[in-house]
DNA sequence: CAAAAATAGTTGCGAACTCAACAGTTGATA
DNA sequence: TATCAACTGTTGAGTTCGCAACTATTTTTG
């Protein structure tokens, strides 16, 4: 390995360049960063559950439930009993919360190809792969963690 | 460009992780993940002014007011008027404080050795290489931008 | 079927964070 | 030198977040 610190201050520090840029950028939609993410999650996956939603955006589950809350009243989102299953929740988008959500991600999408060009010549899909390969392995980390924890 | 969605998606989730698993490595030292972030830093830059350390952190100054007022009072941190500039302030880490930043540096070293090392075997360099140009790029576009609004 | 365990969501609490507005100090300029 | 601009840090207000404790529903299991 080149340099595991190394390599974890860059993701660190891009981490936070990039949320920076983004809050600006959907400032002027009167969206937050996490606002964001949910109204374009539930557009991926509508009638997500609660608990879907925080595994989703790897954060607690009483996150969303005030983030979806704030959203609902906005009038972006709509909170409804899950058919079968008397605990759960679906969330969906409301015909306002998909309009803010297509111009939004528009938005967004323009400015990740302009915020990402300039190192794009040559490499981007070993950069692509290995990021992928850093995530699962990430993700597999945690998972077992989680099971050690728990038996 | 490969995909400057799926990129950026990819960075999102790993900084979620590493943060996630940040967090539980630093509560074994009472520490939150800011906090060891401001330890670390003091302990590269001793007598590094609030001003500078928020741009090393990617925040807003407010912010580590508020952090380093919270670490003086758990005695890890003294702020001390400059000598010359009676504006700013000197950051330096009390005894107490190297001590806390030795251990949980020497454990997040190992951490991230450990948790970065599945995907080590090839390219790790240029994946270095990639998020510094990545970082570069960012920063630079950061700071046009706000000459752009300033002037 | 009844008791126990797992699951979905909520609430209280405190920490971290941004933004805007502010006070005090220093530096530039006319 | 006097004024105005820039800079450093602080405070108030409001949002986001994790954690722990709780309620209410399944689901499991004895």
């Amino acid at each position: 390995m080149a340099d595991a610190t190394l390599i974890y201050n860059l993701l660190k520090e891009i981490f936070f360049l990039i949320d920076d840029g983004d809050r600006h950028l959907f400032s002027q939609y009167n969206l937050s960063v996490p606002r964001f993410y949910i109204l374009w999650h539930l557009g991926n996956e509508p009638g997500i559950s609660s608990q879907r939603l925080s595994e989703l955006m790897i954060c607690d589950k009483s996150n969303i439930t005030r983030l979806s809350k704030g959203l609902e009243a906005d009038g972006l989102v709509v909170r409804q009993p899950h058919e079968s299953d008397g605990r759960a929740l679906r969330l969906y988008l409301t015909e306002m919360g998909e309009a803010v959500r297509e111009q939004s991600l528009a938005t967004h999408l323009a400015y990740n190809d302009q915020r990402f060009s300039d190192c794009s010549v040559e490499g981007q899909d070993s950069l692509q792969q290995q990021l992928l390969c850093l995530k699962d392995s990430l993700l597999t980390q945690l998972t077992d963690f989680v099971r050690a924890e728990n038996g």
